[in-house]
DNA sequence: GCGTCCAGGTCTACC
DNA sequence: GGTAGACCTGGACGC
């Protein structure tokens, strides 16, 4: 248990329209920075390791969609110094999608027969991002061969055994480990507390890599080209191809056998008789679509398949 | 109660 | 360069 005792509070003024319940609290209850974190009356309190400290954050809205405005306040061990809270603000900006405009992508959405609707339903929700690599990639390795139900129990105990526990603002928040903290850890220990089985050795894996020096951070993935970035996260244990796509900043088209349904039935009618075979194909007709606005193309189709499937009159399967 | 199958991929060996 | 088979574990299913 890590008591953050300190804080500091700022506004953040978000590129418009930016719906923060819809961007911080997603329909498809994707977790902005840990799947502890707590989210209740319109107000978010998360904990993850910023700018290299462990932060609690208090976020809510003071503003409305079209004039956002958030209120945050960040809780730290002790008090940060003037520099460091710059290079906090900074990055929760970009994180949180503060700093994307969504004109580009509303503009080719509202031409599409699918994401017309999508984009009327989820109005100003902004696509967020991790800080570090090391939490997405390890949900991704959670997320393979298995139920999504194994995958969440997988993920509690990994991150409740490993992870530090930020106390603050009257809240108890479990946050990812570092990857230093599991490099050091025997794979066989892990499998045996936390039931991961084969992955167990390809997390520890992985942990070594992303602890080592030489691996780009998310922000250098983010500054190479599109190709670059996926080539790097394709030399990382465990990652293939799905996995890049869901890490890689510049975003991807990750389709994976549950996706391959929802994503064979809007686009070809119907849903594939051979799902693992399909996903070459249906990546295909994703990328042919939609080509560079892939990524917010899939990410506000899988948050709005409720409303979808009421509004095309097909059944897209919920998880 | 017990055996079998398979799940929101990736890696490796083999051709 | 392409592909079959293995991989932990646990829930669903048939008997």
């Amino acid at each position: 248990m890590v008591r953050l005792a300190s804080s500091f509070a700022y506004e953040m003024r978000p590129v418009a329209p930016y719906d923060f319940d819809l961007t911080v609290h997603k329909p498809a209850g994707w977790s902005l920075f840990t799947p502890f974190e707590v989210y209740e009356k319109g107000t978010m309190w998360t904990a993850t390791h910023l700018a290299g400290e462990l932060v609690g954050l208090r976020l809510s809205s003071q503003g409305t969609v079209r004039r956002p405005k958030v209120s945050v306040r960040v809780f730290a061990e002790s008090r940060p110094d003037p520099g460091l809270m710059g290079e906090m603000e900074r990055s929760l900006g970009h994180n949180l999608g503060a700093d994307e405009d969504l004109g580009g992508f509303y503009k080719l959405a509202r031409k599409d027969r699918i994401l017309r609707h999508a984009v009327d339903d989820l109005y100003g929700m902004h696509n967020t991002a991790s800080v570090d690599v090391f939490p997405d990639a390890a949900l991704t390795i959670l997320l393979q061969m298995a139920p999504l139900k194994r995958s969440n129990e997988m993920m509690a105990a990994f991150i409740t055994k490993y992870g530090r526990t930020a106390e603050f603002d009257g809240r108890r928040i479990n946050v990812w480990p570092l990857p230093r903290d599991v490099a050091r850890l025997a794979p066989a220990r892990i499998a045996r507390e936390c039931k991961l089985g084969y992955r167990a050795k390809r997390m520890v894996q992985l942990a070594k890599k992303l602890s080592g020096e030489d691996f780009p951070t998310l922000e250098e993935l983010e500054r190479l080209s599109p190709e670059e970035a996926k080539g790097k996260l394709l030399e990382l244990p465990g990652i293939g191809d799905y996995s890049a796509d869901i890490i890689n900043p510049h975003g991807g088209f990750p389709i994976d056998v549950w996706s391959a349904d929802v994503f064979g039935k809007l686009f070809f009618g119907r849903e594939p008789r051979d799902k693992r075979k399909a996903i070459d194909r249906i990546k295909a007709e994703g990328v042919r679509r939609w080509g560079g606005w892939s990524w917010m193309a899939f990410f506000y189709t899988v948050q709005d398949l409720e409303n979808l499937s009421r509004e095309l009159g097909i059944s897209l399967r919920l998880s």
